[in-house]
RNA sequence: GGGCGGGUAGCUCAGCCGGGAGAGCAUUGGCCUUACAAGCCGAGGGUCGCAGGUUCGAGCCCUGUCCCGCCCACCA
């Protein structure tokens, strides 16, 4: 050993992690503008607002993936000089907090109700208070780089007031409008929801045929329906006006059953004849169809439900108070009784739940709020049409498209009190006051109706995305023209999921315009989905969520079967969850750390597919920070205490410096490629190669003769000294977007020694590598390459024939005497150690008999081994080799004498071609030789 | 019903402007070689879903088709 290693032996990362972590935030590192200045320039300003995750929400894997691209795009360009904002904060989440917080008065045996509004809303914000903190240091493990101390609440004072004018204003121009609308309606949490928020899925349900008597005479006709407890709401019958079966029902009226009521017989295009039994029974106030047709034919809308969906007072006596489901039963068995059930057939449909409760929504008349969405989405349409927003990828503006041509109104006003509060008052007359305070509201209200006023503000909140659409200026100051404003927006890139694009990307964009002018962001990145390791959804229900922290921190076994089964849903099916768990982590799951993991996302991260998140991979990128730490406490050991050439412009490097200093342009160039194009997998494996392959493989392996004074001077030490320590401080500037935690930690031990000495006191704020065209070195590159082919078919001829790879071998080499000179003799020290041979000399004459062989282009290899020699594998090795020669030799021979091909392809291509053709001809001939050999010795006794 | 994405090695995925099929993991043979066994040095493994077409040449472009996934849509 030489001397104390300074490092230890291999990298833990818990105490690296979060001491860096609290030395960034506290040196404010993270704040906008703390990057390295770039002289004389005054810096480009570069901004990503984080899609704010519900603040009583936990991290989950999409945060991870997602936080991490985003921390590697801030740090990149922080890194680059500019002056980089990313903007973090969290959103209220209206209906999911308050159920989250209604939950808990449940178990306590209390309802909001029973506490009131006040209080219900002081026990919410001291929930947000408990645990409002928990997701955001959750961020802080994964390394986010954001600025804490601009960290934002959708409900803070300066974003309500936002939301407030932007209210006003809409309303004032006729863009907010109040109505009484049939609106998807949530029977458990009593609230309105937009159509996004409800979900369809098909169920299996039954198509009943109920017979209607008509009022008149013997006749009935029969309607199919797959909501028989409606039918007290019925309004009409349809019919389709050719269908011969009805057409003289046509304006006759039925007697519906149970009610006693005459019910018209309508005629309508919409009908279809072939469906069920033609006829229609139509619910306006129940059904978005039948709500539409009632229109047109000036129906009755006869609300049958309470807001539980129970029955009201609407129906007979008999049905009241149902609930909607016990009413189906119950209607259906009064029918049967009356001989009118004619059959109930099994039938699949859609049944819209609300995505939060997973109740089955209702449609229902009631008076909400709504946006006027098409004449906003008309100027956002055009803005990605013209390029002002780019998707990436870019098909997804398809999908935007498509939304934005066929966009509704946006039901925005929500029946909860956890949000921002409508700003309306209304006087005692009903007329109605929208103000941006209520003080404003009663100076209003007084000159309308010349004295002062009770006025009553709607009970009603906002929509959460209603405020969440204003977040890329909210948070900058908006409406104020605040310096942040004009510095940050519009914003960079906006990095989010598919699933949210309708939700909040469009409605930012129809904002930010409306209100700015201007895009909100020029980029939106759309990340796929994380799945589990066999592509399924991850949930709490199925047991097979991964908690990032888990990933990075570890986890024992019983903690994590307990976890996973915990305050489950349905209690039956922990047991299955608990043996899937067992099986697939018998061990629990190590402790990765966060650079494994956030590496492990940036290489998943392939455009346009959702991920599949493969552990083992984790395990390979987790093992890579280990490969990683133990060549930077190689180049410590190597250099700590010695001259590494720190005031030195021009060292006599050797040809290995020249080679991995070239390697590293092209590797900065190619990093450079993926981050301005989002392709984080490709940056992710080229630094992984460069690391691991040519600096740690070949380079690394190359010095170490030199280090050890074996080879070279003084002077080639220190120049290889400088290069090693330049070459993993620039790879380290480069990683770091990638894995914070690790470079930082190594950077701050290797740059102090580099050339240039460490520059700045966080890697964090140090200069973006760059290109240095003058270290681009083709000649060192390609000799180099000689070098690898060589050593590599040595290695392959030991392995392959069972040399021992302790016994050193001598080499026999062939070919052009000057090309031996040039390529072999000069770079034995290059050779030999990696080969592990103690000696080469030219071959004179014929091949010696026993030989292993190897044919590279112009040289050929032989390791004389009389006795050790395996002759059948070698034989059976060469036979091999021969056969795909000779496959490749006739494709080329095929291309080559097709005159097509000579006419019609490129010249560099022919050429190619030709070389391949002249390389292949002559190692097929030098392995026949070799062949040939082996199979005259084998014939001897 | 409309739209989108995907199908490449056992698994998870790259593959640029059309020009010799790649990586990691897994498998397998050999190594405790003084940074690293979370390591080192080798090897095997593919009808690029299928069928046509364009082209001198197709994993890549076109047409059709099958399978998987997702999104949107009011069929009672």
């Amino acid at each position: 050993m030489s001397g104390d290693a300074s490092l230890p032996k291999g990298y833990d990362p818990v105490g690296v992690e979060r001491r860096w972590y609290a030395h960034w935030e506290e040196n404010g590192y993270f704040k906008a503008g703390s990057g390295s200045v770039v002289v004389g320039a005054s810096p480009a300003s570069y901004c990503i607002m984080i899609p704010p995750p519900n603040v009583t929400g936990t991290l989950h894997m999409g945060h991870a993936f997602q936080d991490t691209l985003m921390d590697a795009l801030i740090r990149q360009r922080r890194m680059c000089g500019e002056r980089a904002l990313w903007q973090t904060g969290t959103d209220h989440a209206g209906i999911a907090t308050q159920m989250v917080v209604e939950r808990q008065l449940a178990n306590e045996g209390s309802s909001r109700q029973q506490l009131g509004r006040e209080a219900f809303l002081e026990r919410v914000w001291q929930w947000k208070g408990q645990s409002g903190g928990s997701i955001v240091q959750q961020l802080r493990r994964l390394g986010a780089s954001c600025d804490w101390s601009r960290e934002a609440f959708t409900m803070d004072a300066q974003l309500s007031a936002a939301v407030q004018e932007v209210f006003v204003r809409l309303y004032e121009e006729g863009l907010i409008y109040r109505g009484t609308r049939l609106v998807n309606w949530d029977p458990v949490l009593h609230t309105a929801v937009s159509d996004l928020e409800v979900v369809s899925e098909e169920e299996e349900g039954s198509l009943w045929y109920l017979r209607y008597p008509l009022a008149d005479g013997e006749e009935s006709l029969i309607v199919a329906t797959t909501r028989p407890e409606t039918l007290l709401g019925d309004a009409a019958v349809a019919v389709h006006p050719d269908d011969e079966r009805y057409r003289h029902l046509i304006g006759r009226q039925v007697l519906l059953p149970l009610t006693g009521r005459h019910i018209p017989v309508i005629a309508d295009e919409t009908v279809k004849p072939e469906f069920g039994s033609g006829c229609v029974k139509i619910t306006p106030a129940h059904d978005f169809n039948d709500h539409e047709m009632g229109r047109r034919h000036n129906l009755p809308q006869i609300n049958i439900f309470t807001v539980d969906a129970t029955l009201n007072d609407a129906v007979p006596t008999a049905y009241r108070g149902l609930d909607r489901h016990v009413a189906r039963q119950r209607v259906v068995a009064d029918l049967e009784a009356q001989g009118l059930l004619v059959k109930v057939v099994a039938h699949r449909l859609m049944i819209p739940r609300g995505d939060r409760s997973k109740a089955v929504v209702e449609p229902y008349l009631t008076d909400q709020w709504f946006v006027r969405a098409a004449p906003l989405a008309a100027e956002a349409i055009r803005a990605v049409e013209d390029g002002r927003v780019n998707f990436v990828p870019d098909s997804w503006k398809k999908t935007y498209f498509e939304w934005m041509l066929n966009i509704q109104d946006w039901c925005i006003s929500r029946q909860i009190w956890w949000g921002h509060r409508i700003p309306a008052w209304y006087g005692p007359d009903g007329r109605v006051f929208v103000c941006r305070d209520e003080a404003q509201a009663r100076q209003q209200a007084r000159s309308h109706y010349g004295e002062e006023c009770p006025l009553i503000q709607d009970p009603d909140v906002l929509d959460t995305w209603f405020s969440s659409a204003l977040w890329p200026f909210s948070t900058l100051g908006w409406p104020q023209q605040t310096p942040e404003l004009t510095a940050f927006y519009p914003t960079d890139v906006l990095v989010t999921g598919f699933d949210i694009i309708f939700f909040w990307v469009a409605r930012m964009i129809m904002m930010g315009l409306k209100f700015t002018g201007q895009v909100p962001f020029r980029t939106v990145y759309i990340t796929g989905l994380v799945r589990d390791g066999e592509g399924h959804k991850m949930s709490k229900s199925k047991g097979n969520v991964l908690d990032p922290l888990d990933l990075i921190d570890g986890i024992d076994l019983e903690s994590l079967v307990q976890k996973r089964t915990r305050d489950m849903m349905q209690p039956q099916l922990a047991q299955r969850i608990e043996a899937a768990t067992r099986k697939e982590f018998p061990q629990g799951i190590p402790a990765f750390g966060t650079d494994a993991l956030r590496f492990t996302m940036a290489s998943l991260a392939t455009q346009g597919r959702d991920i599949k998140f493969d552990l083992g991979r984790m395990e390979g990128y987790r093992n890579f920070c280990n490969k990683l730490w133990n060549a930077a406490r190689f180049v410590l050991m190597n250099t700590e205490g010695r001259a590494c050439g720190q005031g030195v412009q021009t060292p006599s490097r050797s040809v290995a410096d020249r080679w991995i200093l070239s390697r590293l342009q092209q590797t900065i160039r190619s990093v450079d490629g993926a981050f301005a194009k989002y392709r984080f997998d490709e940056a992710a494996t080229t630094l992984y190669h460069f690391l691991w392959g040519d600096f740690c493989d070949w380079y690394l392996e190359w010095v170490k003769p030199v280090l050890y004074g074996h080879e070279g001077g003084e002077e080639a030490q220190v120049a290889c000294r400088q290069t090693l320590l330049h070459v993993l401080e620039t790879a380290l500037r480069l990683l770091h977007p990638l894995m914070p935690f690790i470079t930082e930690e190594l950077w701050q031990k290797v740059a102090p020694l580099s050339r240039q000495g460490r520059c700045t006191a966080s890697l964090m704020l140090a200069p973006w590598p760059h290109v240095e065209e003058g270290l681009l070195d083709p000649d060192a590159e390609s000799r180099l390459h000689f070098v690898q082919e060589v050593v590599g078919a040595v290695r392959t001829m030991r392995s392959e024939t069972g040399i021992p790879p302790g016994q050193k071998l001598a080499l026999l080499v062939a070919g052009d005497v000057t090309l031996l000179d040039r390529l072999f003799r000069r770079h034995q020290a290059l050779i030999l150690p990696l080969a592990r041979l103690d000696s080469w000399q030219v071959l004179e004459g014929e091949a010696p008999s026993g030989c292993a062989t190897a044919v590279l282009p112009q040289v050929r290899l032989f390791i004389p081994l009389q006795g050790v020699i395996d002759l059948d594998a070698e034989s059976a090795r060469l036979g091999r080799e021969l056969v795909r020669l000779e496959g490749e030799l006739q494709r080329v021979r095929g291309k080559l004498a097709n005159p097509g091909f000579l006419a019609n392809a490129k010249a560099d291509v022919v050429t190619k071609e030709r070389h391949k053709e002249a390389e292949f001809q002559e190692k097929w001939q030098g392995t026949s030789d070799a062949l040939q050999r082996i199979q005259s010795i084998r014939r001897l006794p």
